[in-house]
DNA sequence: TTTATTATGTTATACTATAACAATAAAAAT
DNA sequence: ATTTTTATTGTTATAGTATAACATAATAAA
């Protein structure tokens, strides 16, 4: 069986792919929220966008410098350009956990990052190939990982709550 | 196929057994480090027995605190027990290191802690079964996780660099 | 014994994340 | 429409995890 469908990767190195894939998946992720009745704000929209547009994985604390960036030179049209605070920690760690939530995004614990989620429909246990070289994610849902975790609940007998899978190397292209 | 045989419990709650169990894999390791000419000096071999004794993921701090007690009644048999300094985070930081590298626990980079390897002989890629109940964490060098690894490398062309498996929720016992 | 190497001590700091409370904005109820 | 409630964001402070850089001490090699 091939493996190809079911692994994606997050980086689309024709840029012009990757921006029409950015506003498609915005415009995606604002219909499923408003069919869930949650509230997809501006500012999470934002920082939803930045993770999409990022191309790789992405820290919090690398977030929190580009909504500072936005908000700089967004306020630089305005005449009270003096006026611009900083963005704490919460503001974007509180977004994260939402799309977290939303399934909108996952988050890399052995790496302290965020990427996209490339099936943000369906719940499902994901396992993540992570590229040192390149820094491109490929997040898979594959039977082996399905495997896993039938291993711990079935023989384990262990109730799962949380999954980190993560396997970090060098991908095939930067071999 | 049972997978009894590849899942080994870090925590023993029979306390006899969990005593003798230290000295003898402390031995274990004493034999092995001199095998491979690497230096098992009396701060390594603390942290390790530490980590042994905890009976479940310790974390860096938390032997800092162990290891700072340690030293305070070492030195209360001295006269100088005024002289008694703080243990900082490389002192520890660096025998996790070696220990690891040697092998002999692993890191839950997940939860921010450390486990005594229970196979310390053989290189192999391992899962974590961690209980967020009772704390006990299983091992397992089990068929889906190699087959995790196969995946990524034979589907995937994944050169693995360094793997984190970590399921969290409810052992068999816990539920 | 001297020299080189390895390990540990020490100080400072970077990075990641959350707690607690205040202010604001949106939704629900009246 | 206005009040009341709820959800979101701002703000300040701090907790928790880890490493860099350099000094000292201990061990191994020459």
């Amino acid at each position: 069986m091939s493996s190809a469908s079911s692994v994606c990767e997050h980086l689309h190195d024709a840029q012009h792919f990757t921006s029409y894939d950015v506003t498609e998946r915005l415009e995606t992720a604002k219909a499923q929220c408003r069919l869930r009745s949650v509230r997809f704000t501006p500012l999470r929209q934002q920082i939803y966008a930045l993770i999409l547009q990022a191309n790789k994985p992405i820290g919090a604390y690398d977030l929190i410098t580009e909504l500072q960036q936005m908000r700089m030179t967004a306020r630089a049209d305005d005449e009270k350009a003096s006026a611009r605070k900083n963005v704490a920690p919460p503001t974007v760690y509180r977004s994260l956990e939402f799309l977290l939530g939303e399934g909108l995004i996952h988050q890399l614990t052995s790496i302290n990052a965020y990427v996209p989620c490339c099936h943000p429909r369906d719940e499902h246990t994901a396992a993540f190939l992570i590229c040192e070289a390149c820094q491109r994610v490929q997040e898979c849902s594959s039977l082996p990982v399905q495997e896993m975790m039938n291993f711990a609940e079935q023989d384990a007998g262990f109730m799962v709550s949380r999954s980190v899978i993560e396997i970090s190397g060098r991908c095939q292209s930067c071999q």
